[in-house]
DNA sequence: CAAATTAAATAACGATCGTTACGGTAACGA
DNA sequence: TCGTTACCGTAACGATCGTTATTTAATTTG
């Protein structure tokens, strides 16, 4: 009962993360958001909560639309070929958009007021589980003797994470595709093998 | 003539850089920097201009006082020496001070509103600047055979840079040192030689 | 059709943002 | 000692921040 909402949740969703991954949490206004999404203040406030739980919602998203590629990469058959495919991956992602380079998840909150706090956990957690897929799906390789007994499956994970954010931060500084991918390259160079 | 200046002019920047560190330019305000510095704003303002103005001189500072690694690490025999010294200067730095973890420079204004755009490209250019010097070091490495002539050494140098910058995330997101050392470590694990 | 319920839109809330007038104070030159 | 100069601190500026009360419009239920 009653009247029906007038615009789509999942489109507003989807500009105000556009809005979010270009200016983080704390860059981004309330102004900049009814102009990306078309919606009005209280309309946002009535579908989504605050601020914070608006911009959670946004990671959420980001996570289950942008982030397909770390799935995929983490079926691949070697762990050589997961690293590449996290690399391929996250260069392509974080250049796809020239209005919003870089990483939602890094560009997020890295510093900020302390009233951000509870959103720079959040990506700090979101960064963790990543890290952690990858530091399993390399321990599976180690025991697959795909990677040598002597590799710090932690390590590496952290390493790939490094570079991976790295890029990011890159993208968000205007470096091309294909600049990231000679640092993806330059990356997959080192990586231990058993040969 | 006049009434003289009753602080340390670069002893309220010390503070003040330690606050632009801790939070970035946008998340700092002039009542953290107030408090930090324990110099009201007007005087602040006669100081060193605009909060624009102040956070470049902060800029400035960094550079001067805590990248000295830098230079030192450019001046090691071989490019795997300079680029073990420079990640290890960053793990250390990045870890040092536990109330402003990571890189000021990553920190300072990775994404943010319109209005810190200025600030964001200055940043960016620091960046570039330390890449450049990076690339220049190893291109005289490959003249003086220390590097393959097969190596890209503009993708190196950004490689090396995108591992410091994650690094820079990672301590921002509470890593320690070791955990650093070991990132560092895995992107040593295979630098190129000649051998 | 009337009553009830939900959303939209305007407009304003208090708080804080970066910035600056202003009046009082200390140190200089004459 | 007096006038000038520069700094200090209080307090306020207009603007914008995230958030919400309130009114109006649209839709459903009885």
């Amino acid at each position: 009962m009653g009247r029906r909402r007038e615009f789509d949740v999942e489109q507003a969703l989807e500009a105000a993360l556009c809005v979010f991954w270009r200016k983080g949490y704390e860059g981004a206004s309330y102004n900049d958001l009814t102009r990306a999404t078309g919606v009005e203040r209280p309309a946002l406030y009535s579908a989504f909560g605050n601020k914070e739980a608006l911009f959670l919602r946004a990671l959420e998203r980001y996570e289950e639309q942008q982030l397909g590629f770390l799935p995929e990469a983490l079926a691949q058959s070697t762990s050589r070929d997961v690293a590449e495919h996290v690399l391929r991956g996250v260069a392509e992602l974080n250049t796809r958009h020239p209005e919003h380079s870089g990483c939602f998840i890094v560009n997020g909150a890295l510093a900020g007021s302390d009233e951000s706090e509870p959103v720079r956990q959040a990506l700090i957690t979101a960064r963790a589980k990543g890290e952690a897929q990858l530091r399993e799906r390399f321990e599976r390789a180690q025991q697959e003797g795909d990677l040598p007994a002597t590799t710090n499956c932690a390590a590496l994970a952290a390493f790939l994470m490094a570079v991976t954010h790295g890029m990011a931060v890159q993208a968000k500084s205007g470096f091309s595709r294909e600049a990231l991918d000679a640092v993806a390259d330059q990356a997959l160079a080192t990586w231990p093998t058993n040969a």
